[in-house]
DNA sequence: GTGCACTAGTTGCATGTGCAACGAGTAGAT
DNA sequence: ATCTACTCGTTGCACATGCAACTAGTGCAC
């Protein structure tokens, strides 16, 4: 039990407070996404990463990583929002294996009225878990740029 | 756009590195514990979680919080792991609505042999991302005590 | 050109999850 | 003793996810 075991221990804490913040924050935010806007909080990572696009498209990998998905999940995440009209595909021209995606008006309108309640749900878990001892370094260290 | 906003927006971003590095190391320790032990990263959380208690038992809520998991969702882990043979249901006296769980022989050895596969996964993919300019800061949080 | 290895995205299937409804047990009021 | 409100854990059901197999398209070798 010597200084390495320490920093295996040391990383396993941390692991655990990271996981145990991370599912704090995640469950506020689906909790109140969900009933005030249907939706999820993967559903709404997708259409913030593509409105940071600024009017641009992204490809559905790119989506997948930025909502940390499988290809499968993200076809069908995608499905889901086209289906509601809030983004569409684009099939695009120079790869024709490859496909765009882009927010439609009401997508982005969604977003608008989401983002208040995302950003104030984060306000608020982030301030819970602050008084949390055992999280509170690592609530610190997210304020950090 | 006044300081409120920047705020804001510091959280946001926050929550997309917290969240990015949650997804990379919950990748990387699923991958490893699955191939090599048939466990799943919340089964581990589990196993570890009893062990962690030393011979001690859990009851079911404890053990829903230890893995940020519902009730019904650890009803069902614990009902796969005691199939397993890696724990076992105990009916408490005291109150007989509460259950508790604790380790089998079998259960505390696969766990031993499960942490150094599970501490050498989540050691490269601190030191992977550590390398990515956005998540370094958050990583370095994690190694304070 | 033809063939081959590769990438992008989609689908069948099995599985793990949350919500809501439920049965069982407890604690307190009267 | 009984009634009520509550907690604990389990089950039916719908649904989102990952893996593997597949199709379509690209690019390189020859």
């Amino acid at each position: 039990m010597g200084i390495g075991n320490d920093a295996v221990e040391i990383r396993a804490q941390g692991w655990r407070r990271l996981a145990a913040l991370h599912g704090l924050i995640e469950a506020a935010l689906e909790k109140e996404l969900q009933a005030a806007h249907r939706l999820s909080v993967v559903e709404y990572t997708v259409l913030d990463a593509l409105s940071r696009q600024d009017g641009w498209h992204m490809r559905m990998q790119q989506l997948a990583r930025a909502a940390a998905l499988s290809s499968s999940a993200t076809t069908r995440l995608v499905t889901r929002l086209e289906d509601r009209g809030l983004l569409t595909r684009v099939l695009c021209a120079d790869d024709r294996r490859g496909i765009y995606t882009e927010l439609t008006p009401a997508g982005q309108q969604l977003l608008d009225q989401a983002r208040p309640t995302h950003d104030r749900a984060l306000e608020e878990s982030l301030t819970h878990a602050e008084k949390l001892p055992e999280l509170e370094s690592l609530v610190a260290a997210l304020h950090v740029t």
